[in-house]
DNA sequence: CGGCATCCGGGAAGATACTG
DNA sequence: CAGTATCTTCCCGGATGCCG
């Protein structure tokens, strides 16, 4: 029954600035993280732990005592087959992900940044939804799916949006098979597609020419300074 | 000479996302809300305390210090007659203000938060220009000047944007005098213009019928459930 | 295996006192 | 006024173990 529930209510900011409440809601090391992991739907807790590099089981259960506490997500069991808990963001959590994206595009210009290090799926696609040119994506649509490893997630392009969820893959006009780095490599990093082909850690299937014409509408920002 | 400058690069997300690295450059506590502070112009050490309630000298030293590493402000000294220091953003660390208003806007619509805490001028402003009711701010123009104790602001409204910086407020067409949180009682809180200017915490003047249209220009949005 | 509790070491934050 | 030094408190991270 997590006896300490103490809510600890000193170490606050006094502050009725929405930016501290922010800070109060998601400021804490991991949090905003940890919304990055489910910003395309449910996951279990050993899948939120896997794609957090560095986090402590501890650590993650209370972020997401945290967060659940504070309304931004809810846990659920899924239907008894499985019997297994997930943690699913809440509408009002769901509507976090702006905070991301203009973290991530501000911090994209940062001299330090180094996009050498590992990428989670949830992030490189959460970076494509940034860093897409709405004016070029606006000409054409299509469905694209991506398989990293187990994981695979449903992208639809329409209108200059490209709407992302964790789902299966049938049916998409194109389907990557990668890993998020390789994909960042040649999306950001100029790699040439047919070598990323031919070192055997980047596949298509489906239609090729509208997927180099996807693969082309997303642009890292220049660096500052 | 502050012998112990080292970094500590250990204690980091091990993460090529652009939300991971942006929480590395200001994920520490305070330090987005120094860059508040900022966000309308140089201020020195003294009046970034001042405005920071609870901070201590000690941390605020060090996400200075981080701050200025990373490229995000500068410390200048004045000219000659006062020999003081400032801390001022850089272009980049200007551009965060879109990190602080997403937050803000987000965090507004959370059920726990308390708008009846103590309020910075910064913060008062910021929500401003977060707030703003863009469709019916572009219908007219003005300028608007705050008073808030010794500080004041200069806002030029134009085209839909409110655009704000801390300067001397002669030739405005509306001056207010009042603290920030009269003034957020007044706009957000549905408190009556004349009762506060009765309460003697809340002045204006120049075109009063301007004044109460800006007054009515900004919005918190709904709660969320 | 998933989730949570406990213990421990290190380090960051908070408070106060002190210096130029 | 603008920080610095010191001490205490608390959070974070890692390891371990319990229980369903």
């Amino acid at each position: 029954m997590t006896k300490n529930a103490k809510p600890l209510e000193t170490r606050w900011y006094d502050d009725a600035c929405g930016t501290a409440h922010a800070l109060e809601l998601v400021g804490e090391r991991w949090a905003l993280l940890v919304l990055r992991e489910l910003v395309f739907g449910p996951r279990r807790f050993g899948e939120l732990r896997a794609s957090l590099p560095g986090i402590s089981a501890n650590v993650l259960t209370q972020r997401l005592e945290g967060l659940e506490h504070a309304g931004i997500l809810k846990r659920t069991q899924l239907p008894s087959p499985q019997k297994a808990q997930v943690y699913e963001l809440t509408p009002w959590g769901y509507e976090s992900e702006p905070i991301l994206q203009v973290m991530g595009r501000w911090a994209a210009r940062s001299p330090q940044h180094d996009p050498t290090l590992p990428l989670s799926p949830s992030s490189i696609l959460m970076s494509f939804r940034t860093m897409i040119d709405v004016s070029r994506a606006r000409a054409f649509s299509g469905t694209f799916g991506f398989r990293f490893g187990d994981e695979t997630f449903h992208a639809t392009l329409e209108g200059g949006n490209l709407a992302v969820r964790r789902a299966s893959i049938d049916d998409v006009d194109v389907a990557f098979t990668t890993d998020p780095m390789t994909l960042a490599a040649v999306v950001y990093g100029g790699v040439a597609l047919a070598e990323a082909e031919a070192a055997g850690t980047f596949a298509m299937t489906g239609n090729r020419t509208l997927a180099r014409r996807f693969l082309s509408l997303f642009h890292l920002p220049p660096k500052a300074t």
